[in-house]
DNA sequence: TAGTGGTCTAGACCACGTT
DNA sequence: ACGTGGTCTAGACCACTAT
């Protein structure tokens, strides 16, 4: 066959890939919808799978659509979680009684899987942060309508959390963070860096996404009044559900 | 041959990818250095140049690699330049004279390419956050040591670019903002919103990266003392070059 | 001209989900 | 059993970079 048919620099998948992005955003294939088989654009545009497939690659790799095995292509839907990192901290909310983490999800409600564990070594990054020695480890998987977001683990001085009782999976009223404030050791200011890359293999099986869907990986930092470190908190978001907004002023 | 071995969920491409992911990540393969070429594991290992180009294809999209056509495969710098959303608009600098852009370059000399056009037709998201009639669209990207890490698009009110005298390339000692604060309208609060994506191939090729880089998408309004939307700039960077870092109070 | 990455084909086989 | 996505092969041809 003809692979290319005019001036170089024209490939079948990249154009296959940008008849159906246009499609989707011009919204002709809608969200939910199923995107043709790799068997049927093969057949009908006479392609290898190989070519389908990559066009259907970039797609997903976009953000904009997400393949189910056995059953098809599924164009995404575009909408987005807004985590607006202070609102997440509002005082209002935290002596209302509620948990950071629940500010994320605009009153739906999120299912939380935590598991705690003591972690002997940890990375040379969280040493850098909070010293030398064990820290305990929280570490959260959060769900919203069964499809996963977001991974999160906690990291404190082990001395801290015990004292502060946030080593047990229910922190109770408030969250992690007014148990610190009890034992006087409040955090008040946060530095968060952001990175953003494409999911390793364990992360989109833990997201359960598609191979070539970007995250988010973001680095929190708390600070006591004094500028101590009391905790570090490690999130991978899911980048094709989530949008991190801040405020700041000039 | 026997493309498997053992358990299902082995694949050769995957542990090909991890093989060489551990090795970047031990230091192993040092950032600069060239990976084996395709026919050269084609041949050593017995597979086919698709299941080699996969297994790049997954390094490439992490950020540790990046290719060159026609010379090779070579392991990435993960040094990624800091950019403090707060820091960059940082009083004495821009009393100094700085233009705002150049503090995320912490000393270095980037090179800024600046295009100016009059749009008549924007985004509805632009229409959305500055109201209707033209507005006037600064366009700029950056590099450094000529390697392409940002563009970024201001949109500004017609009138107000005008009056404030952005419309020309040089924006004068301070930047833009220096200028906007002239005319009564000194931006003072700001919302940025951040997404992260697959590069498409425009942006790949912009940013002279590999095809499935991810980028931060930001989006940045400023607001005046009156709550008044004076800017919008819409930024594109290279993610595998860049770090976003907030602070905030909690 | 030789070596490299980039795209594509034609076909095989596997794994998942449904009927 | 059948259709779907996912991986892989073996080989072709093109485009870019160097010599």
């Amino acid at each position: 066959m003809a692979p290319r048919k005019g001036e170089p620099g024209r490939f079948v998948s990249k154009e296959l890939a940008a008849e159906f992005r246009a499609q989707i955003q011009s919204g002709a294939l809608a969200p939910g919808e199923r995107l043709p088989s790799e068997s049927e654009l093969k057949e009908s545009r006479g392609l290898s799978n190989s070519t389908v497939r990559a066009a259907y690659d970039e797609l997903k790799a976009e953000g904009l659509a997400a393949s189910r095995h056995g059953k098809g292509v599924y164009v995404l839907d575009p909408k987005k979680l807004i985590r607006n990192a202070q609102q997440r901290f509002a005082r209002q909310r935290r002596e209302a009684g509620q948990s950071i983490q629940s500010a994320d999800f605009e009153g739906r409600d999120p299912e939380v899987e935590v598991v705690v564990d003591v972690v002997a070594a940890a990375s040379t990054r969280i040493v850098e942060l909070l010293g030398e020695g064990a820290v305990c480890r929280r570490r959260r998987l959060f769900s919203l309508d069964g499809r996963k977001l977001q991974m999160a683990t906690s990291y404190l001085p082990s001395a801290l959390a015990a004292e502060a009782g946030v080593d047990q999976v229910d922190t109770g009223a408030g969250g992690m963070y007014e148990r610190l404030a009890e034992v006087g050791r409040r955090p008040v200011t946060a530095r968060e860096r952001v990175y953003a890359r494409t999911a390793l293999p364990e992360e989109v099986k833990a997201l359960e996404g598609s191979p070539g869907m970007s995250v988010f990986f973001v680095e929190r930092v708390a600070y006591d009044e004094d500028g101590r470190v009391v905790e570090v908190n490690e999130m991978t978001l899911d980048a094709t559900k989530y949008v991190l907004e801040y405020d700041f002023p000039l």
